[in-house]
DNA sequence: CATCAAATCTGACGCCGCATCAGAAAGTCT
DNA sequence: AGACTTTCTGATGCGGCGTCAGATTTGATG
């Protein structure tokens, strides 16, 4: 199991994060604020180029400042990228709020996955360069953006999980951890690869559409035939 | 402008793809036999780094070359990358065949739903490198990526999409290409993902039968309440 | 098989971004 | 103001990128 070391510096209602720099020490109110605005000037490159034309050149001239300040905050590239993932990634906790304690069954059924659905992919549009580089680097590998994914689909999938129990009881014949976890992977996968549906003349609100009754199946569980 | 120009030398049917070197020359037999061997010698690179730390001098010290002769056949590390991504995408194509003319409805149906994802599954797992970098740089945003994914997936959709307009006929109520290409999009998302998946204590058997069963039911439609 | 032109390969080079360090500048306390 | 800490930066060595002129190999020809 791979510890977090990450400490969350997010979570509320723990003690201080520490948040030092890479000297050891701990970082002032210039300091931190220097250290926000090259985190923010990231965000703001990362919309207009690729993550792989990114250097740190550019995130210090767009901050206004030399390399060598950059490196006093974080020891690389893939570091600042770390920061505002986690930054987003707690932003997305709000939308456990669209499953938690909704309706599943029948018409409201419907009208629940619709409103997940439909914020799921208004987060993905108004972070779409930040969830675009957490795709990308976590389906790569690296653990501590795969950590932070999960951490980020993690609330939404347990509370969908428990919705499915509540659902199906016990009848249901599959993990429901397993099914959330496929529905809700699904989300970042539709938005993400939304320019493709459009570029192949399907209408993107069908796709929502497909995206709403699979959820809706896969809360609800219908009979399938046995083997 | 970067003009495009690989000629797509997956068409089938096509003429003969001219397939220059960077100097506009056409490679005879020694050249052909050099410029495979870089793309074979950055499949097996890519299996064991990431692909951000894929450098041009990596794949020409693993082909016993120089770099000269890398840029001889490829402009960049890219280009590469986009050979070795058309030669994986056109072996996908045989997946077609797990999905054209087989049963969907009843039990015979889950066993074709069975056999479309266990199929993807294993695809994946014979070409994980190659295809990570293609999700990896089409989710980026890079067309010829896209194009080339696209292209893989397409063949799939539009056969998943026939099947389901034969099976509904003119009862579904959803865009059949669009059901297709979020039940398609969901399996590499899926795969990908698998090691996340186990990382969570979710075992991989039931995402599978997740998936089988989210397929089945994209197929077949059943109800869904009306608004 | 000797010759030569085309094809292929390579060593060496200039360029640029990375990451570091010593020391300058700015801020803070007494 | 003086002394100390925090923060910032110019200069620098290093390593990969991509190019060129020229060396080496191939194989067609007389």
């Amino acid at each position: 199991m791979p510890k977090s070391d990450a400490p969350s510096p997010s979570r509320a209602g723990r003690a201080a994060p520490p948040l030092r720099a890479v000297d050891g020490r701990v970082p002032g109110r210039r300091g931190l604020a220097t250290r926000q605005r090259l985190v923010e000037c990231t965000i703001e490159l990362l919309a207009s180029s690729p993550y792989r034309d990114l250097k740190v050149t550019d995130i210090t001239r767009a901050a206004g400042t030399s390399p060598a300040t950059f490196y006093q905050y974080f020891v690389d590239l893939e570091t600042v990228l770390l920061a505002v993932a986690e930054q987003t990634a707690t932003d997305g906790q709000q939308l456990v709020e669209l499953i938690k304690g909704q309706q599943w069954k029948g018409n409201a059924g419907i009208g629940s996955a619709e409103r997940l659905v439909d914020g799921f992919i208004d987060f993905w549009r108004t972070h779409r360069p930040t969830l675009r580089v957490l795709d990308l680097l976590s389906t790569e590998g690296d653990r501590r953006f795969r950590q932070i994914r999960v951490v980020m689909l993690n609330g939404m999938t347990k509370a969908l999980a428990s919705e499915i129990e509540a659902v199906q009881g016990s009848d249901c014949d599959v993990d429901p951890m397993a099914m959330a976890g496929a529905l809700i992977g699904m989300l970042p996968q539709m938005a993400g690869h939304q320019g493709g549906f459009e570029a192949w003349d399907i209408p993107f609100d069908q796709v929502r559409e497909s995206m709403i009754r699979l959820i809706y199946w896969g809360v609800n569980g219908p009979k399938v035939p046995k083997r």
